[in-house]
DNA sequence: GCGATCAGCT
DNA sequence: CACAGCTGATCGC
């Protein structure tokens, strides 16, 4: 689409109109820009802007444009290259991703587009059936130029059970160590569904530091405070900010009382230990996963419908998952069927345009398949385009152990910013070792 | 001294 | 490997 006339996920200025699809602060950027937002109108769905004043304080309620699930808006804007009127109709989809998240489908005189931001596309579960509905229902028939696609996962050996499945594995594990201690990792909004599960699963409170606390009530969950509570001697199990779980954390906390950790991720070098040597932080990579530097160089020995193994001492990861895995992302493609496909993530495993993964469903042969490595496609100019991830450097450097910050110095800055973000697990660990 | 942004890391 | 995020350093006000 042309430049100047709309953005999703990307804030810089210099469109007409802004789209956001979710919350998760890699898809935010330049929201927070000082004195608060005003380059537009800013649309999203009514429950990220219900949690949006809570993260960027600075924002124009004047501005925001809450478009619910199935919802359709018209937009008039001018093409800055021949300044003649455009005009466009959007309708959000249920992205299925964390709360809020939406995908925006656009259709007008610049033909259709598809955004489908982060998603996921679990068909045998009724909500995911009724947003492929709504986007059917939307596209009326239809074809769409251009997708732009979660590829996140878009590899025919990533695979793996839908979220309710894997939410009874966790419950299995957690009644397997009654008298355990269980932290799982989870990030600021996402996974609330499976936190919920739990509670009502084992009939007990979990532990979420206070301002995720304050989002799930915000989001209308457990209004009555039955499920979540910030009060450790309550229940033992916690959820956790997933950055601040690591080994070494969880190493610490068996100093204290028997603990097990659980990571919920989609992420495949995580699934399986190497013989207990693979780790959340360390230098060297899963063995199970193996790239061969072609597209389809990703090998696994995993399988994720099995009973979830040890992946470290007292460590489990289970492969719940807020983004589409492949055979979801091939359903998807087959419904949409776009002309044009765009990753929306450039990340190792996803090196190639995903329409080469889906080639087999357009009859294409590899002649006319895109093939360019998705990193190198579009500009940072460009609005609609790849979204990047910078990869840092790799300048080796001592290993930091979080678990003794008791007495590492703390900056201003650091205080700071945990007023914003509530506890990490260093809080949670003087909660435990009192309580 | 402050916030914004970047580099570096998991 | 980095799903999304935290931290400390640096820079401009």
């Amino acid at each position: 689409m042309e430049e100047g006339l709309v953005s999703v996920d990307k804030f810089g200025g210099g469109s007409q109109a802004y789209f956001l699809t979710h919350l998760h602060q890699d898809h935010t950027r330049g929201l927070g820009a000082a004195g608060g937002w005003r380059h537009g109108p800013l649309y999203c769905s009514p429950t990220t802007a219900r949690l949006l004043p809570t993260r960027f304080p600075g924002i124009d309620a004047s501005l925001l444009r809450p478009l619910a699930p199935g919802a359709s808006a018209s937009l008039s804007l001018s093409s800055p290259s021949s300044d003649r009127p455009l005009s466009l109709r959007v309708t959000a989809i249920p992205a299925l991703h964390c709360p809020g998240s939406l995908m925006y489908l656009f259709r007008g005189d610049l033909g259709c587009m598809l955004y489908t931001g982060d998603f996921r596309w679990e068909l045998g579960c009724d909500k995911a059936r009724r947003a492929k509905q709504a986007l059917l229902d939307a596209l009326g028939g239809d074809a769409v130029d251009v997708l732009y696609l979660d590829n996140t996962y878009c590899h025919p050996s990533l695979n793996f059970p839908p979220r309710p499945i894997v939410a009874e594995q966790m419950v299995d594990i957690i009644q397997a160590h009654p008298d355990h201690e269980v932290i799982i990792g989870v990030d600021t909004l996402g996974k609330e569904d499976l936190l919920l599960h739990i509670s009502r699963a084992l009939k007990t409170k979990i532990w979420v530091w206070p301002q995720r606390l304050q989002t799930i009530h915000l989001l209308g969950i457990d209004e009555n405070h039955e499920l979540f509570t910030t009060q450790t001697s309550l229940t033992r199990v916690r959820a956790v900010p997933r950055y601040s779980f690591t080994i070494e954390s969880l190493e610490a906390l068996n100093t204290v009382c028997p603990t097990i950790g659980i990571m919920p991720s989609g992420i495949p070098w995580l699934w399986k230990s190497s013989e207990g040597k693979a780790k959340y932080s360390g230098r060297s990579p899963a063995k199970s996963i193996r790239c061969k530097g072609r597209d389809d160089g990703i090998e696994m020995d995993y399988d994720p419908l099995s009973p979830p193994k040890l992946f470290e001492k007292d460590s489990y990861t289970l492969p719940y998952s807020e983004h589409a895995c492949f055979s979801e992302l091939e359903d998807f493609m087959q419904t949409v069927r776009p002309s044009t496909v765009i990753g929306i993530v450039c990340s190792s495993f996803c090196y190639v345009n995903p329409r080469h993964h889906f080639r087999h469903l357009f009859g294409d042969n590899d002649v006319h398949t895109d093939r360019t490595p998705v990193k190198n496609k579009g500009g940072d100019t460009n609005n609609l385009t790849p979204k990047r991830r910078p990869n840092g450097s790799t300048t080796p450097k001592e290993r930091k152990f979080r678990i003794s910050s008791s007495n590492l110095y703390r900056s201003k800055v650091t205080m700071k910013r945990k007023e914003c973000c509530g506890a990490r697990i260093d809080d949670t660990e003087d909660l435990i070792g009192v309580a």
